[in-house]
DNA sequence: GCCAACGTTGGC
DNA sequence: GCCAACGTTGGC
């Protein structure tokens, strides 16, 4: 069992928009990250919990966990002229891109702020509180992940 | 293969 | 809106 924390800016899908999706699950198209790529391809595993986090909010926070249902396959956006995660180097015959399916297991009672995990001594060496990281998946420790769904519970 | 320029991310 | 940090692009 893997724990996970990926990042999404409420603005353009929030976890209240998860909340609305048939059976609460989503495909996490969009990552265009090499390093998330390979997080998603190899090591996402039906059944691993993910820190759903909103990034450019107010405030940036841990909102809820969902949980992985199916693992990595192509991100069939990136074959679409339309859409905004377009990328002509993706082929599908070769596809450069891949996604999961996450489903909702809870939104959080008290959000998690970024302030909050900093505050917390015990989740001081988190990924995501790592100066300059930018990944938008990235794994957790798993004692990092009972930490926080004990703070938002 | 180097590296400067550029675009993006994301907290503040 | 700013800007630091980082990844990507593309000329050479």
């Amino acid at each position: 069992m893997n724990y996970w924390l990926v990042k999404s800016e409420p603005a353009v899908f929030s976890i209240d928009d998860l909340a609305k999706e048939k059976d609460q699950t989503t495909y996490w198209d969009g990552v265009r990250n090499y390093q998330a790529r390979n997080f998603l391809r190899d090591d996402f595993k039906t059944g691993d919990k993910v820190i759903f986090y909103h990034s450019n909010s107010e405030p940036p926070a841990a909102v809820g966990i969902c949980e992985v249902v199916k693992e990595g396959y192509p991100d069939f956006t990136a074959f679409d002229p339309e859409s905004a995660h377009y990328d002509p180097k993706s082929k599908k015959d070769a596809p450069a891109w891949m996604m999961v399916d996450i489903k909702l297991i809870k939104i959080f009672a008290s959000p998690v702020s970024i302030t909050k995990m900093k505050e917390n001594k015990k989740l001081a060496k988190m990924l995501l509180l790592r100066p300059g990281n930018r990944l938008s998946v990235m794994p957790v420790t798993k004692d990092e992940y009972n930490e926080i769904i004990g703070m938002g519970r």
